[in-house]
DNA sequence: CATTGGCACTCGGAACACGCGAGTGCCAGA
DNA sequence: TCTGGCACTCGCGTGTTCCGAGTGCCAATG
């Protein structure tokens, strides 16, 4: 069939332009390759390639590179996800294994997905809404200080400061203390508010203000908590990749990694574990990442997310080592965190 | 006097160099300063400069730019510390107060710093050395876990699980826990693993199994908190500065940046808050850094440091208004932690 | 009708030459 | 000690040439 060769030189095409970084022209692919026809003929297939949008000439006299329909092409139907080497797999378990909290593990996700990929790697934090409240903890700092602290069952803690418009003795914050527990502890997150909701009606009237504040404030930490979108970025020195002028396209690039609301828009939103989403040039949801891809995926435990983590880099990427390396590093990630 | 006008025009050099990034010619000196004397007055200076080692012509007929040791001339003896503007001490005021923890503070410190710099700035965590323990908190999890919560002077937290060999009730850990506040609440990090030594010796000797390892599971927690030493890295886009190849300069910076040990070795250890360290080019104690320089000061309450905090970009930058900022940046972030 | 070899054509980029001008060093004179 | 003058040096931008990789088209072929 026609249909397949042409795909066949369209797949040899993104190779070889993705490997050496030039335009590739008829002569060297039919080297490179075993197409087993002669270069006239593939020059045939280029023309009807480019007028198909799928490749494009430099300038006249040069050879092709892909567009980014020709990748979007690619990447749907030529190839699919390179599963990682088994010393790849060892280097993931024992990295990730040495953890020893929460930050540790994403950092280490970071840095692991950077340099498997040698590209820009994105960890978001895992977003909490599943979790469930382990306890909370109220300290005397002064006789109208109190101190709240949360811990979650994913390891985290949040503290808060209340400031009492009355002084509140020991024993009152005992009481407040273990009703507090008794209403949120074991709760998920997103149904915590609502239990906390009828707790002041407990307390004698003239009691209810230190209360309401406490549990306001409480509200509110774990409202924070759940909307605590953090990323970490990593491996921005890959950027190298980028050849081209620092001001058009590295400069921008960097701004964009500071910007952790760009960077959670990028990986998108919470994508299932199960699927791998890879977002080509023009289809990236952000003006001024021309020239870059993204390929992202979520992790958590089954079905649902717990975040999302993906890389950044230039289109011309090796999109089946790079899908193979973002899966994995979800995969296991999900597991040291289901597990922890 | 004919070194004062050396010395004047060492001056005009570095600081007509640092605002166009051009080597500077004898004409154009005697026009944009009023040094009162011809060009041909000027060359002779700047021959007798250059034989000092103070400045040097990148190529035959090309004006002179500094060296690293006309920059530290300038530094020492030529230039003073820029007071900021009302603008923008405001701005520092308004953007500091508006932090609600410990991370937001952090993170708005080095927002801020590379905003006022336009340079990649970098703010180590607090240490906690200096810092004093507020509160310890231990939650019965189950009869043979415990969850112990340190929470410090500075608004930190750290948790620990505790695995018992045998369980313990209710009233026992009331007892550990007031006891193990009275021994270390108030005490800096640095004294509290003493004051716990003599802590187990207070119980009975068939109740000592869990006190020992509650307390050495603090006393690990309280030492892996001093020597956590994370630093912040942000305005990575203001890297543009270094104009020359991204290979060649810009590359190895971002490395160094991702690395937080070089990072922290960059700032020095632990500054006094009074003092502003300089290190120019090659007295930068990091290879693969040449042309860089480093701005850095301590912060923390009175003489005493919490942490260091400072910026990283070209030699060519500007001396005077760099440290100006640091050091506002530094005094605002001692005052904000001082009152928190 | 798909495939192939041949051939003229295009054009980007490397290599080279050239001239301008900024900047210097030196020297003699004030 | 400072200044004006003057010859000299290169870096850099510009223009020109030339080479070769790569193309498109066409006629020939199985």
């Amino acid at each position: 069939m026609v249909e397949d060769r042409k795909m066949a030189v369209l797949r040899a095409i993104v190779e070889d332009y993705v490997s050496t970084q030039e335009p590739v022209g008829s002569k060297a692919l039919v080297e490179r390759h075993r197409l087993g026809v002669s270069p006239a003929t593939v020059r045939n297939d280029m023309a009807a390639l480019e007028d198909e949008g799928l490749i494009q000439q430099p300038h006249t006299s040069a050879g092709r590179i892909p567009t980014d329909k020709g990748y979007r092409m690619f990447v749907d139907r030529l190839s699919q996800v390179k599963p990682l080497s088994a010393a790849e797999k060892r280097a993931i378990t024992t990295l990730l294994e040495g953890a020893v909290d929460l930050d540790d593990v994403v950092q280490r996700s970071v840095r692991l997905l950077s340099q498997l990929t040698r590209q820009v790697a994105i960890v978001q934090y895992p977003v909490l809404s599943r979790s469930t409240v382990r306890h909370v903890e109220l300290v005397t700092l002064t006789s109208t200080r109190l101190l709240l602290v949360l811990i979650l069952s994913t390891g985290r803690v949040e503290q808060r400061i209340v400031e009492l418009p009355q002084p509140i003795n020991d024993d009152a914050v005992a009481v407040l203390r273990s009703r507090l527990n008794h209403a949120v502890t074991g709760e998920r997150l997103v149904d915590a508010a609502e239990s906390l909701a009828a707790l002041p009606d407990l307390f004698e009237h003239h009691e209810r203000a230190p209360v309401s504040l406490t549990v306001a404030t409480l509200v509110s930490a774990i409202s924070d908590h759940r909307s605590d979108e953090r990323v970490v970025v990593g491996g921005t020195a890959n950027l190298a990749q980028f050849g081209d002028g620092f001001e058009t396209s590295i400069r921008p690039l960097l701004e964009a990694l500071e910007e952790h609301v760009v960077l959670l828009r990028l990986l998108g939103e919470a994508t299932s574990p199960s699927t791998l989403t890879v977002r080509i040039g023009s289809e990236v949801p952000y003006e001024g990442l021309g020239g870059a891809s993204v390929v992202a995926t979520g992790y958590g435990a089954g079905d649902e997310a717990f975040g999302t983590l993906g890389v950044v880099g230039p289109t011309r990427m090796d999109y089946p080592g790079t899908m193979g390396s973002v899966r994995a590093v979800a995969r296991y990630l999900s597991k040291i965190l289901d597990e922890g």
